[in-house]
DNA sequence: TTGACATATTCCTATATGGGAATATATTAA
DNA sequence: TTAATATATTCCCATATAGGAATATGTCAA
C-alpha cells in the first residue's frame, strides 16, 4: 500500500508546508487566490492545486466574486490536530518540570 | 518532486494514522515493540518501520533492556503542532460564538 | 555452541504525490 | 464577438511511501 492520500484527512492535508503557509496567510483574512500567489513564491497552478486539498479535507472554504475566487479558513477543520496533541500536553508539561527540577538541583550543589 | 519524507519532520510523520495510534499508546507509559505490536493490529515489521520514521523526528526515544527495545514518547516533539493549531484556536472560537449569537437571535424571533 | 526469542532490515510493488509546462474554463470589459 | 483577466486542470516524471514476505541481526538461556 502506498501513503494515504493528502486529501484523506487533515492530517495528511497539513503536512504539506506551503499548504500551513496558505493556512497562516488565510487565517488574517479571506483572501484571492492573486493574493495567495503574491504572497508565496509559489506558481499560480501550483496554490490552485494546494487549495484543492485543502478543500477536499474541508480546511477552506470558498466564495466567488465574479472572476475571483475568495478562500477563507475552516478553522474548525483543524481542531482534530490540535485536540490530539492537547493529549500530550501534560506530558511535556512533566517533562519540562522534571529538567527544571534538575537544573535546580544542580545549582544548589556547586554556589 | 515528490511528496516530503515521512521523515522530513513531525508534521508527516504524524500524518500517518497508525503512527499516531503508537504514540496514543506510548502516551500511557514505555512500552517494548512486542507491546506495541500485541496492542496494534499490525505486524512486527510494520511496527518497527514506523517507530523507525518515529524516531527519525524525534517523537520517540528507545532504551535497551536485554533483547527488548522500550520505546518513549518525546512530548516535546509534539509541541510545535500544538503550537501551529494553536494560532486558528482564536477564529474557531469567534466562529463558535457567531454560530451561538445566531442561534440565540433565532430563538428570540420564534418564542 | 546451539536454539529460541526480540527486533530490524531488505526486496518488491502499487500508488500518490508536487512541481513544471501547457492548456482549459470562466468571467468581465471593450 | 474578441481580448484580457483569474483560476483550474491535465500531462509528465522523479520520488517516497506502506504493507507483505523473507531474512538478517542481536541477545539470552541451556
Amino acid at each position: 500500500m502506498a501513503r494515504a492520500a493528502t486529501t484523506s484527512d487533515a492530517f495528511n492535508a497539513v503536512a504539506e508546508p506551503r499548504r500551513r503557509h496558505i493556512l497562516n496567510y488565510l487565517a488574517m483574512r479571506e483572501r484571492s487566490v492573486t493574493e495567495i500567489v503574491d504572497a508565496m513564491a509559489i506558481e499560480q497552478p501550483s496554490v490552485s492545486k494546494h487549495l484543492k486539498v485543502l478543500k477536499g479535507v474541508g480546511l477552506v472554504e470558498v466564495r466567488r466574486e465574479g472572476r475571483k475566487m475568495f478562500y477563507t479558513v475552516n478553522a474548525n477543520a483543524i481542531r482534530p490536530l490540535h485536540e490530539w496533541t492537547s493529549t500530550f500536553e501534560r506530558l511535556w508539561k512533566h517533562q519540562l518540570l522534571r529538567i527544571k527540577e534538575r537544573a535546580e538541583a544542580n545549582d544548589a550543589q556547586k554556589p
